[in-house]
DNA sequence: ATATGCGTACCGACTAGTTGGTATGCTGTC
DNA sequence: GACAGCATACCAACTAGTCGGTACGCATAT
């Protein structure tokens, strides 16, 4: 029975097609019957689950905290022991997602946020929370990173973890202007330069 | 005569309108009429001068690199005797310019190229031609800094003047997130604190 | 078993307003 | 009187959102 699986779907259609739709087009350029072509659902179908297109946004961009958050939580760089090297493998990692065309691999909410935080409060909270959750993911390993080392620096783990979002937005936006992944890779390396020396030379090596 | 110096300055009303407009609401979700509202001109003006919204972008692109280029090469950093005491100075008029609302201090460039990487080509180009242009006006202190100290680096002051402007562009996003400029400015801190860390310590002291 | 009742999922034509763009005309300057 | 600079009026296409209606699953009663 096709007819019990069909059922309740079209949300699930609607948010994956605003993922690609948006990150190709912004979220101001999309419209509503375009999302729906793009999901193979009709415009009922679209004000039947989201009262307006700006809920639609802000389910976008908590799906996008969900499709990527099972990402990386299942992402193979966890198992060092070291915590410092798994921030250096979660870069790698962000380096090794750095496929395909510039839509595929850009970020949802770095781009919806641009375009809506002035005028959807809604919209800039759902994406504040996915970049700020994201971040904040990385923080453990960061505080245990600094305790390791005796770190006693005048940044906070908190702010080191924001800092490697800003980086990977900015590479987003330069792949953009510049159509291609390439500059995007380069600037995750100097950041990945930058962790290493702020935690002394050789500091990953001398993992377990 | 009012007359005389009324006459072409549409066209100058528009693009400055555009700088702030755009930055505020996003080039996609800003109308032309809107844009005419904010310049006090009419949509004839519009037409007149510009063949299309479009066309707008990519003059606005323009102006966006005119007008930010007159207000860096006055900066005064460049008085810095020491090329790296002239990139950090850099870096830190930045952070100086953080002040006032977020759509004060963004990136008009940064902003537009996210909406319009994929179905504006033109405009993408001009966007890239205005970051790539402001980060090679960094490269040659950043050589000239990388020479000063026989640096044998894998990475090119090319690649260094970028990673720069990602950072920066990156920073406005977490700002636009957030909904303020102080995450911006402890992004710049991280950035500063990595080129004093690649330059070597007590690199910018043992300036002149 | 089957009839009744009801809620959820979905359809697609419709509307009021907005969009980028055009056609035409007026006004001052060379 | 030609032409640049602008204004006004207008248009077809598109916009987000609405609305009356259908299809179907499920519970309870009979």
């Amino acid at each position: 029975m096709p007819k019990a699986a069909a059922r309740q779907d079209a949300r699930q259609k609607l948010l994956d097609a605003a993922l690609s739709v948006i990150r190709t087009k912004g979220y101001s350029a999309t419209s509503v019957d375009e999302l729906c072509a793009a999901a193979g659902v009709t415009k009922g179908a679209f004000f039947h689950h989201f009262k307006s297109k700006e809920e639609l946004g802000v389910a976008a961009a908590n799906h996008w905290s969900q499709v990527t958050g099972a990402l990386f939580a299942s992402a193979p760089y966890h198992a060092h022991a070291d915590p410092l090297a798994r921030i250096i493998g979660y870069l790698e990692f962000r380096k090794a997602l750095l496929q395909g065309g510039v839509p595929e691999f850009t970020c949802l909410v770095g781009t919806m946020v641009q375009e809506s935080y002035e005028t959807a409060p809604a919209i800039r909270e759902a994406c504040n929370a996915s970049i700020s959750d994201h971040a904040a993911a990385l923080e453990p390993d960061i505080g245990a990173a600094m305790r390791d080392r005796d770190l006693a620096a005048d940044w906070s783990a908190a702010s080191l973890a924001l800092h490697t979002q800003a980086v990977l937005q900015g590479a987003f936006i330069l792949a953009k202007a510049k159509g291609g992944a390439g500059i995007a890779a380069d600037s995750v390396d100097h950041l990945i330069r930058y962790l290493k020396l702020l935690f002394g030379p050789g500091a990953v090596e001398r993992q377990s």
